[in-house]
DNA sequence: GTCGGTGCAAATGCTTTGCATTGAT
DNA sequence: ATCAATGCAAAGCATTTGCACCGAC
């Protein structure tokens, strides 16, 4: 679905932005970074920080938690990924390079967390923000449901 | 508004549905529970746990932040008030009776958040659900923005 | 060679829990 | 009288931070 090149969305690797985000900031794209990157494009769907670490683990050497943590936070700045607040005892996050909006459906009863497509919402979001003046970042649509 | 009955969503006092419900288990009804009730009561919008503690605190006695912990908790499976996660570092409350779905919109620059309705989400939550055969709990929508 | 990065372990901050005492039913 | 609730202080747990050493530029 791309000869005529409509479906290219990243025409640049993550890794570039990535490096770049660091560069303007005179921070150091090192291996551990590359690891951590690598580490999230290989998460599939939401993920926690310590899932995260364990892929990073599994796939190649030691990385300390800090590092993990911190690199996150740098991730999350580049918009290379972004939280998801389904739990109040920890963080998750998401691959969500060039995507500001985001959709959830969460199982109460197995907690599984499956992500779905509403791009309508957009429209709606725009609407709520121009209503009071705002500018729209972006939004997260979450249904709690169960079997 | 309500000549004709028509506003009238709370037919009961939310302090019998919070009393109800503690019979129900063998709990008991104490003048702390009552107290930490009427703070939620009290409260606009969305709260954090320690602002009801503060609220809880400035309009009456002395309660322990162990037992506004454990009466949340309670409150929350009472159905009275509503985990919010918009921050990663706390819980946030919204006093929630006889509501499933939740519009917020929040301000990323000041962390101000605004409760806004959108009752045309309940039927695309409600066909989410149905699209996956599962049964619709409750639904929130999350808008970020900046001024 | 200079800064920034890393790992470790200690610190932080929200929330929970153990225990002895107090109180609702 | 009984069984649960309270307050306090200590424990837990995810995340952050200080510091000494290491490594990218």
């Amino acid at each position: 679905m791309s000869p005529a090149g409509t479906d290219i969305r990243i025409v640049e690797p993550l890794c570039s932005v990535f490096r770049r985000k660091l560069r303007s900031e005179s921070l150091k794209y090192t291996p551990e970074r590359a690891k951590i990157l690598d580490a999230v494009l290989g998460m599939k769907g939401v993920f926690q920080a310590e899932e995260l670490i364990d892929e990073v683990r599994a796939s190649s050497a030691r990385v300390s938690k800090a590092t993990v943590y911190r690199t996150l936070k740098l991730l999350l700045e580049a918009g290379i990924v972004q939280q998801v607040l389904v739990d109040p005892e920890q963080a998750h996050y998401v691959m969500a390079y060039g995507r500001g909006s985001l959709g959830l459906l969460v199982r109460v009863d197995t907690h599984a967390v499956t992500e779905i497509n509403l791009p309508e919402l957009d429209a709606l979001r725009d609407r709520v923000c121009a209503a009071s003046g705002l500018k729209a970042l972006g939004h997260r649509f979450v249904v709690y449901a169960t079997a």
